[in-house]
DNA sequence: CTGAAAGCGCTAACAA
DNA sequence: TTGTTAGCGCTTTCAG
């Protein structure tokens, strides 16, 4: 530490009191036992002082350091983890928190970072999965206050934040029915992901309620690289689509290749809605595509704001919902839906 | 603190012998203190009893938390901070260091969250732009250690670490030629990025080395939508080039749009090769896109690194180079150059 | 070589 | 209503 700190001794001397009426005060546990005068000569030698609290000195009392650990993979292979992290850490600031990140892609040892972050006095953890997954959480977190971020505990046990895949792709194919689109494609991820699951469904349910017919040589379900654009390619040349729901930038990516090909103007000839972070998109295009975001941001805040609850043992009723993060670009308005984020309360867990 | 750590005193009461004499021997302070017999007892009823020391306790009394700061902007909205993340937690677990990290870039008042980490008690700050840039560096920052990362000090004075820009065009551009192309074109960015310049440089000096006019018909500096498509378009029907060097993967975007649009394939009519982290392309195309990926592993890792040589007024010199990161997906062999990055030690800061 | 004692900043039980 | 005391886990003199 360099910077050097008033602490509760100097504002003692100072206003005449003892240490431990100082520590009452700041703590807001003066209500009727310390005389209001006191209180308040108290309260504003530490504003003279610019006093803050030590929070590894109390931690050494208290057992609480206001830390969060936040745990995930792929921190570097995805552009999605920026989002989470600022999400959550914005939570956790709000309530006087802060965020220790630790990504267990390299070769960083997953039970070894916990460990760290555990001696480090973490008063719980956000463990987050970049897509969400059927996630076997590692045991050493169980015995702590716990939310899993984007990602579902294998036994239902542990709280967990996710997006709403289905009306992610119900809202964007509405959206496509309503711009007037007659055969509607599905651009999906062949991979067993939930969201491809959850999006499927919601793509299904927005056909037929359309009264359209579910035709499932429109539903392309392809992993990536010259398989995919191929059969993307057949999909364009045999079932000729004038809309196209993508699973994600890639797959968006694909159907703009093979509309270049064949001379078709997205926006023009043929619609595109795409999910994802549209980063890629939203710097090269003029705003064709329209983009479904997904609610990383939230997902971080919403998790930091239920672990907070659950640390402090208290309600969350009164937390209002944070503004969404301004899309990166303008988009095609109106924008397809507002973004779902579903706040699973499964349960609770041992402390 | 849920788990219970077991404590120095419990070491001591188990071997018989005072607090102090473990704590020495805990700290490698033993060295002609200590019977080497005692020591060995000590270290022996550690391992047994799985001691780890409570950085928290320890703080209280060196001043001293092996926390890092790690302060950055727009970790949400670009997909680098993770990388840089990843590198900076990656050399500070390897010196027993933790990171936390706070980005500027949503509501939070940079300040704020400063105040809040010196708080915690961080001994250092790593200041993260997500592109080098010319930075006037919080003067809140200007008492403690403090390395920048991806970004240059506006008096000269802080040391950084930045990605070496001219090499990573110099060698592109070199691959490019060796590759056989007559007319490389440079597709940058018209704003004003450090980047920008080095690159550019890079560019003409591979150019230049290799016996060909340096033509400026063949630069074409675009931002972004419609008008950099339409620039890119243009020098494709006007230069005909058979070569690309692309700023980023929107650059390279606008190449590949052109070529569909002219029934071109990269790789094979004309040849590309594009700076970044090339994600899309990666999960997108085939093997044809030449990609140079930029550092931010290792700028977060280094300047972690400097970072901590900094707090613990130690040299750097027996710390070796990190494995890169894996590229996600093959690369058309041979990639075009070993990453350059470059270590400035522009001087040191007051302590 | 080893241990006793003090104290880092704070909280909490208990006296006064 | 307030102060005294003890102690969280650790480091650091300073005696012995």
């Amino acid at each position: 530490m360099v910077w050097d700190m008033t602490t509760m001794k100097e504002i003692a001397q100072q206003t005449g009191v003892s240490v431990s009426t100082v520590s009452l005060v700041m703590n807001h546990r003066d209500e009727g036992r310390v005389k209001a005068e006191v209180a308040s000569r108290v309260r504003e030698t530490a504003r003279k002082l610019g006093y803050k609290v030590n929070p590894m000195a109390r931690s050494l009392r208290t057992n609480s350091t206001r830390i969060l650990g936040f745990i995930s993979d792929e921190v570097a292979t995805t552009p999605y983890a920026g989002g989470m992290i600022l999400g959550a850490q914005t939570a956790a600031s709000r309530f006087g928190y802060m965020l220790i990140t630790v990504s267990t892609d390299d070769g960083m040892k997953e039970d070894n970072e916990i460990d760290a972050l555990k001696r480090y006095g973490t008063d719980g953890f956000l463990y987050a999965k970049m897509s969400n997954r059927i996630t076997d959480v590692p045991a050493k977190l169980l015995d702590y206050p716990l939310v899993l971020t984007d990602a579902t505990d294998v036994n239902g046990k542990v709280p967990s934040v996710e997006p709403d895949e289905f009306s992610i792709a119900y809202d964007a194919t509405t959206y496509l029915i309503k711009a007037g689109c007659k055969r509607i494609a599905y651009v999906g991820c062949s991979e067993p992901l939930l969201a491809q699951e959850g999006r499927l469904a919601g793509y299904r349910a927005a056909i037929a309620e359309a009264g359209m017919p579910f035709d499932d040589k429109l539903v392309a379900n392809v992993v990536n690289n010259g398989p995919a654009l191929r059969a993307v390619s057949r999909l364009f040349d045999s079932e000729h689509p004038d809309g196209f729901f993508c699973f994600n930038d890639a797959r968006a990516w694909y159907v703009y290749e093979c509309a270049a090909r064949r001379g078709l103007t997205v926006g023009k000839d043929i619609s595109v809605v795409g999910v994802d972070n549209h980063r890629v998109f939203a710097e090269t295009l003029e705003p064709q595509l329209t983009t479904v975001e997904l609610p990383h941001f939230e997902m971080g805040y919403w998790a930091a704001t239920k672990l907070i609850s659950m640390i402090e043992n208290r309600p969350m009723n009164d937390i209002e919902w944070p503004k969404t993060t301004a899309p990166l670009t303008p988009i095609d308005a109106p924008i397809p839906a507002k973004i779902h984020c579903t706040l699973l309360e499964k349960g609770s867990v041992a402390r």
